[in-house]
DNA sequence: CAACTACTTAATGTCGACATTCGACAAGGA
DNA sequence: TCCTTGTCGAATGTCGACATTAAGTAGTTG
């Protein structure tokens, strides 16, 4: 395993993510130049650079002049995140949906059951880290980088956007049911079948999402 | 008409898209900071700013402590990205497909005709701008931001890579035949009927650029 | 002659300081 | 009271210089 040495840039877009996904940061908060830098013990220079990035891949809000803030979503916005989340994996998911193994299809089931029991649990770290690996396999066989790429930047955005809230999102047996479906319309073959599956499975998943937002909007 | 001042970066930005549309920067080209500098009599750190947005819109490979170059697309990365494109659009008309009024259409057909007039007298200029127009027309009902971004930037991607090539795609029957498909396919109102066929429109103009860039894979 | 090494060059990566601009707040007047 | 205006502070926007690194080149050695 090779050491890879990052530029600093990279080292900023990384600590802005544990920043939010920590909480310490969050909807509204403005990221200030001055302030990372001297957190970090660098120029601006890289900083500024770094903020194109998160700026766009959607985890940063831009005003001229002004600063960089945190976003703070619309009910509407987060839906059609999700929904254009949706849109990109269903398709992906459907042009490969014949590659599976029957290993990897066991593998989902495996991974759905265990979800369900630390969903049961209240082990939500778990469930989401069993919920990254389920959609990681099921995307790993596309081979569209351009579908890819904005897949993993828009599951980025909203992965760290709104983590604090997946440990209210669903009860186990929904879990269980939902990916269920998924496995289930890939293991049809039918392609309208696993598409409709997956987009579904996203627009709930937004509408839910929205959902919580709306009962807490503003920040404390 | 308000005067907006722009910053540095969105000029820079501006400044490379015309570079690659003129063909004076093409495949393979090294972006040089210090060049750009002196040609705009600006410093470096706008143009880095700048670096990181044409990066990740794709129009620009970097290559850590080496340099950012145009990029050379493989064959198969032209076709995944025409049919990223068919997917975005494709969901984002299908979903807004009652949305179009009679004069609509009806804008749609002219524009369509005047494609194939146009492309018969070997007018590529007014082609190019017809087909845009009637592009923006069709995605215009959509309210999805975040699919709209997406499609936006990739639309932008495309636009600028492989402008030049444009001039060679199609004979003037084709032309009319397949922005017809696309109409008759609104007109349908069957969600899989028209999301098909937008997707099968940029599956097929993807495989045809790909086929140019083959026929001549090197730059002068 | 091939391969390895040290050097050189030219580009990117980073820094600290200065310039500019936005927004808040207070003072003044209708 | 409300609106306008001027001032001030703090943040972003930009600059020029220096540090670092990758790749080519010349030289050396087997």
């Amino acid at each position: 395993m090779a050491i890879v040495k990052k530029t600093y840039r990279d080292q900023i877009v990384d600590y802005v993510y544990q920043l939010l996904l920590s909480g310490e940061l969050g909807p509204g908060d403005q990221l200030k130049e001055n302030l990372l830098a001297e957190q970090m013990g660098i120029s601006r220079a890289p900083i500024r650079e770094a903020m194109q990035e998160l700026i766009l891949n959607g985890l940063v809000d831009y005003r001229p002049q002004v600063g960089n803030f945190i976003p703070i979503l619309t009910a509407k916005q987060i839906v059609d995140g999700y929904t254009t989340r949706g849109v990109l994996e269903g398709y992906a998911i459907m042009e490969t949906r014949y590659q599976f193994s029957r290993e990897e299809v066991e593998k989902l089931e495996t991974l759905t059951l265990q979800m369900e029991k630390n969903a049961a649990n209240r082990e939500h770290k778990m469930v989401v880290d069993l919920g990254g690996e389920f959609h990681d396999l099921l995307i790993s066989k596309s081979d569209n980088l351009q579908l890819l790429e904005y897949t993993n930047r828009l599951s980025l955005k909203l992965h760290i956007l709104f983590y604090k809230h997946w440990s209210r999102l669903y009860s186990s047996g929904e879990i269980g049911q939902r990916h269920r479906d998924i496995v289930e319309g890939l293991k049809s073959g039918v392609p309208d079948r696993i598409e409709t599956v997956v987009r579904r499975h996203y627009a709930e998943t937004g509408s839910k999402i929205a959902e919580l937002q709306r009962q807490k909007p503003v920040r404390s």
